[in-house]
DNA sequence: GTGAAAGCGCTAACAG
DNA sequence: CTGTTAGCGCTTTCAC
């Protein structure tokens, strides 16, 4: 009793085949574009296939072929991943490529034991083929993985040498592109603000910030060195720190905008005009950098590049073809606004 | 050859009940809940499917059942639903209900035509017990949706009067409270900046800021009232609209955080010092509005609450009981931060 | 090039 | 209360 199309009764493969006048395996090699039947019948199974408007049940495909179509894709359980807007895109960019590629992606919440968790359920009923993590994961979680060998592959590993499949961006670039705009624009006094939670992510950034400073043989006091920002608020202090500092640079880098938002906000609420007393610059272009007052100048990110790589690099393992441990987006698009003032114009 | 329990080979139903040395009839019982095993044989089942660590196979069960025991969750196309950060809470909401239920939650983009969706393709396969549309629908949508009858729940519904099960918001209420917040500290001069796009939640919106202003006999100007918002930069317009008329307010309600954030930018921008000129209010509560500045005062909307009664309303078409229509989340109480100034303190 | 038939792992009549 | 068995819709081996 459903209403898909001409007829009442569902279709199956046995129906098909019927009204081909063939069998059903002939109808199955066509759906699965196997060699072996000859064209004429090819051509009259497509057309009735086409007419009938015909989609074989997954559902029996998934239990023979053991296989389910599903990628899993990992959220932190804490809301603030999807609320991070860096994620959202490149969610996007994941969930397109899946299916374009025959996947649905299933969304699911890290929880506290990985071995009771929905995911680690589904993996056990075959129900995953598949995961993506957003960040990076801990030992335990990489031992079960591997255990049970499941393909999987992470977001935005910060690691210097990830031991597993991954996309990253090149944040030393990044970082670097970002401060040698402010030099470019006649800074000379600039200070960092970065997150040290993530070692490896610290050292990058601030590498491409050393290197764009020494490269000019400038130089920067050790209180404008800030690493404790990993969130709007604790970046806010870190330009406090900066501001009450004997000296007071003209422009910040931060490695991320939500560090240049927490930052600019504290300039603000102290007095400084941005970018009049201060610039800043920094990097990965999320949606709140054209929110702010001013907008931020920033690195782009390609965000929907990231995920829509993920996938590839995820179905070459599932199908058995070793693909590239690591995949680098090159991010050094700068995205000029308003953030940062030009002192040799 | 997997790693799983103490046994190399894949545990079934059938070698499960050879353990225990009863039918799979009774294991599948036992496994079901259902009745018509004594006490004593469940016990045994069940203390072997502990010990084996067994879960049954999905797929042959959405094969027999015909369930999917899937819920599509639709994204709009372009990258701007899932970077609103008011759903991104929802959709924790969704995710950790759906995966108690026993759902996974598949995410789906919207596309041009629904009828090729993937989306359309899944529920033509039995791929999809139900769906949840963040925000409404169209007509042709809706069409489809009941021709095939799946069950479906749309969030965040503006409607008046929704022809489907719906959870939204009670936005007149919470616009009164926001605008009664303002008139609580001492202000008498309260424009407004709402979307008119959506006319229902247009006059939601402003009933509720209008029921505030009438309730203390105060008035307006014409030109205080700026409909047109609808993402942050045309919000900033709105907001220049009120401060080039001849009366300049001491106070505005936006009907959105996103546009309360335009609106100070323009403030900002314009000369205009916020709250200390000019006071903002406004509904949702998303992230963004801790990190601007000044932060906003703004009414709270539980989100996970949304995402978490979707599924319910969800869960109880697909079990056939008729839920109610439409859940009303009651969304009343402020969250007082730094954007409205007190002018009788 | 084509068809018959044996499963994949489970549920649920039905018979005992 | 328990066991036997016929499918669910598909893929794929094997025989023709």
């Amino acid at each position: 009793m459903n209403d898909y199309g001409v007829n009442m009764e569902k279709l199956n493969i046995k129906k098909i085949s019927e009204m081909a006048g063939v069998s059903t395996t002939a109808v199955s090699f066509v759906l699965n574009n196997k060699k072996g039947v000859s064209e004429k019948t090819r051509k009259k199974i497509l057309d009735i296939i086409e007419r009938e408007n015909y989609t074989p049940n997954v559902n029996s495909r998934r239990l023979i072929l053991k296989r389910s179509f599903n990628i899993f894709l990992v959220l932190d359980n804490d809301i603030s991943t999807l609320e991070n807007l860096f994620y959202s895109a490149v969610i996007n960019g994941i969930v397109g490529k899946a299916n374009k590629l025959g996947y649905n992606v299933v969304l699911s919440l890290k929880t506290a034991s990985f071995e009771k968790s929905p995911l680690m359920q589904a993996i056990k009923q075959n129900n995953a083929d598949g995961v993506i993590f957003l960040q990076d994961i801990d030992n335990e979680t990489i031992y079960e993985l591997r255990k049970i060998k499941i393909p999987y592959v992470v977001i935005d590993s910060q690691k210097a040498n990830p031991e597993y499949v991954c996309v990253k961006s090149n944040y030393e670039l990044s970082s670097y592109v970002a401060t040698k705009y402010l030099i470019d624009c006649g800074h000379k006094r600039i200070a960092f603000i970065g997150m040290s939670k993530i070692p490896d992510f610290y050292i990058s950034t601030f590498n491409g910030y050393k290197r764009a400073i020494s490269e000019q043989s400038l130089s920067f006091y050790p209180d404008w060195i800030q690493s404790d920002a990993y969130d709007e608020t604790s970046a806010y202090n870190c330009m406090k720190n900066i501001l009450n500092s004997n000296e007071v640079p003209t422009a910040v880098f931060c490695a991320g905008d939500i560090y240049a938002i927490g930052g600019m906000n504290c300039a603000y609420d102290m007095g400084y005009k941005v970018p009049y007393d201060i610039s800043f610059s920094s990097v990965d272009n999320i949606t709140a950098s054209e929110y702010c007052r001013p907008k931020l100048t920033t690195i782009d990110i390609d965000k929907v590049e990231m995920g829509e790589k993920a996938i590839e690099l995820l179905d070459a393992q599932i199908n058995n073809n070793l693909p590239e441990k690591v995949y680098v987006i090159k991010s050094d698009k700068i995205i000029v606004r308003d953030s940062v003032r030009k002192l040799n114009a």
